[in-house]
DNA sequence: CGCTTGTTTCACAAAATCATGAAGTTAAGA
DNA sequence: TCTTAACTTCATGATTTTGTGAAACAAGCG
């Protein structure tokens, strides 16, 4: 544990939380700044900043900040929102950002079926090459008639922690 | 089409389509030189080839390729097997290869999840924060307990198309 | 209107990544 | 044991990526 009162915040240990998480998933690929700002979101309870607080608690220039919202609001991590009658934008996470990844990677699979399918045509579907790369044509097809149901069953599991919790839905 | 004998290899639109998925790979944060020595592979009928051969293929260096094919070892992508009495290492593409790569994308939400309990203490769990990676630690769990039934029903559709297909299994 | 605050754009510099050639290592075959 | 082929390691230079400060821009608010 922390030297904090159980059940409170141990800034240390979150500010430690922010760069781990977020080093693992620049690891996984995902640009780094972008990475740093989805994490500090996540980790905050009103999962709300505004690029100042964010430059803040990241120590960064807001120049930085500005690049990776525009990024995590293109790919659909965050939402940009404005209250009326203020110049600050804040930045939200998305309530359903896990369905957002798992969509996400779907664009992906598809652009690469895309892909795939002109190189079946260049090596011709009865060569071996060609067989193989219609073998993973269909996995990725298979992979998304699979989904939804995969993630109709996660929200129902969710409904049920969310009970188990105590949380309202 | 192309200018080759339909059902043959049209070599120009095989390398283009080797940089082109190797691009989209390298895109979504797979390493550049070992993206193409992937699809190379994928491309190759016997999925099987020389650190020479994909050096001669790709254009670059044996260096440049020993550093691709260890990585790929790593991640279990490929093999490297070595014939008796010979000092050439072939690369394999494994031959479960989509198997493998669910496989390792678990790892990751493995470690992924180690720390977001890590952050979940540092947070306490009954902050809106903590609670919102309590809520993203089930939804990997989830996704873990799901897997093996998901690959399980891929192997059974793969079976029938190979028998539509007239392929062995 | 213009002042002021918050955000974005852009040119540049710092840092990280990448591929190379050359030297080093290993093991086959003579 | 010596030679040689195949691969790996390492230091280096080139390219790419990333974050910065400064300047431009936008929109409340007086």
């Amino acid at each position: 544990m922390s030297e904090v009162a159980a059940g409170g915040r141990d800034r240390a240990g979150v500010q430690e939380f922010i760069e781990r998480f977020a080093g693992q998933l620049a690891d996984a690929g995902m640009q780094r700044m972008a990475a740093r700002v989805f994490v500090a979101l996540l980790a905050e309870d009103a999962a709300r900043l505004t690029a100042a607080e964010l430059a803040e608690v990241l120590q960064v220039s807001p120049a930085a900040i500005s690049g990776a919202v525009r990024y995590l609001t293109q790919v659909d991590m965050i939402e940009r929102r404005r209250e009326p009658g203020s110049r600050r934008d804040y930045y939200f996470l998305k309530a359903d950002m896990w369905y957002d990844m798992i969509t996400q990677r779907e664009q992906l699979m598809l652009r690469w079926r895309s892909i795939l399918d002109d190189g079946i045509d260049a090596l011709g579907v009865h060569t071996r090459a060609g067989q193989r790369m219609r073998e993973t044509v269909a996995f990725f097809d298979y992979l998304h008639e699979e989904m939804p149901g995969v993630m109709e069953r996660w929200k129902e599991r969710r409904a049920k922690l969310h009970r188990e919790w105590g949380l309202s839905d």
